[in-house]
DNA sequence: GGCTCTATTAATCAAACGTTTGATAAATCC
DNA sequence: GGATTTATCAAACGTTTGATTAATAGAGCC
């Protein structure tokens, strides 16, 4: 007989944390930072509301640390994924392209782990310019992105920074629109436009981006030529 | 003698619509909806709190008229560039592109004004997925949507549908990223890497996409030799 | 069986929230 | 010039917010 109910051990703790993360990652998400409330994210993680000041002391740092996992998990994979390119040589940019989006574009589409909430949250806080956003983008994204900017000038030399740069963040700014799923793309073709078909998706996503890329390296090869004649 | 103060006829009552507009702008795009207060959004107007609810009847109408203003004047420009266009012929892909991303661009850089607070406005609903979002989203910005993706079907006759919305989303994701303009560009590149140079920004946005979008053609082509042979 | 540490609870706090109210000036109308 | 409309204000409404507290229940150790 007796409890199916929750035991009050330390096994049961790591279910209640992930609990809340998983909650505060949707709340987040759907609500920002501001329209999340602690009592909400408690609820829908079926904890009690002080438990998430037990866990994470604030709103804050419970913000950062539902950031931190998920970023903390794509990142080590887009990393292995660097190492094993350049371990056999210089790739090609399409399989550059590839290793730094599939993550990211994959993660978006697990519906089952909560990966696309997590998607419009990076989406979010990428292109905000408050405080919190910023620092979340820098602490957990820009490691990443400096080793890959450095990545594809090795890959495309004619490349200068300020092209690398910026093609890293067109690059980027497209896949994170595809992680979001907003259903846009399936109202404005009227549903002939599948945004869940993974494969479809990072093959055209790897293609634009890289068509794009070779097109500001020209650019960039222009103007010097400019400059010199 | 007297009063410098302000004056409460009707003259006076349009600077404080317009100073509200100009603050709730600000606070929605650095908080959130939910994050924006209605008494901070008066304090830094310059009101008193009780007059949003006087020109405004609640939070989400006062919402609503913030992006309605700006939506309504871009996408006027956009519609006046593609009638100009159009009206000799069936123009390059480039002209089209530029007609279409040009004025986003150009607001988002327009600082003295307020553009670049509504930019990073429009970044953060177009990504999300909950309800209001999606109704901003559709109501103010799908009627153009679906005007651009038939005129580049027009200019680029093998994109199919799928292709175009794709084409279409994919462009607009990176123009709305060079708008939103959150200095990371410039902390990436060490400072080489300008983000306010308009023109420079309409160049390169324009030649990534247009690049992108021919990719995205060929693949579709390909994909339908492929079923075919 | 008592002790200690971790996990959990309900109750409570001051502060901030969106919204409404009633009063009052000034401008407009007839 | 009296009536009406528009614009503005300070104050208050009830609710919700993030955070803290003191009490307690269970697990593991000796």
């Amino acid at each position: 007989m007796l409890s199916e109910l929750p035991k009050k051990d330390a096994r049961n703790s790591q279910k209640a944390r992930e609990a809340i993360l998983d909650a505060a990652e949707r709340a987040f998400a759907e609500l920002g930072f501001g329209g999340a409330s602690i009592r909400g994210i408690a609820r829908d993680a079926g904890v009690n509301q002080a438990m998430i000041h037990y866990y994470f002391q604030n709103k804050d740092q419970l913000y950062d640390e539902v950031i931190d996992r998920r970023a903390g998990a794509v990142n080590a994979q887009r990393n292995a994924a660097l190492d094993r390119l350049f371990a056999e040589g210089v790739p090609t940019l399409e399989k550059l392209m590839e290793a730094l989006l599939r993550p990211t574009i994959e993660m978006g589409h697990d519906e089952t782990r909560g990966g696309s909430a997590y998607a419009r949250l990076v989406v979010s806080f990428s292109n905000s310019a408050d405080e919190r956003s910023q620092n979340m983008t820098s602490q957990h994204y820009d490691p990443i992105a400096s080793r890959s900017i450095a990545a594809m000038r090795k890959v495309m030399p004619e490349l200068d920074m300020a092209a690398a740069v910026r093609a890293y963040l067109y690059s980027i700014s497209v896949a994170l629109s595809v992680m979001a799923r907003t259903g846009r793309a399936a109202r404005l073709s009227q549903g002939r436009c599948n945004d869940s078909d993974t494969e479809e998706i990072v093959g055209a996503t790897v293609a634009f981006s890289c068509a794009g890329i070779r097109a500001l390296a020209m650019q960039a090869v222009n103007q010097f030529d400019e400059k010199v004649e």
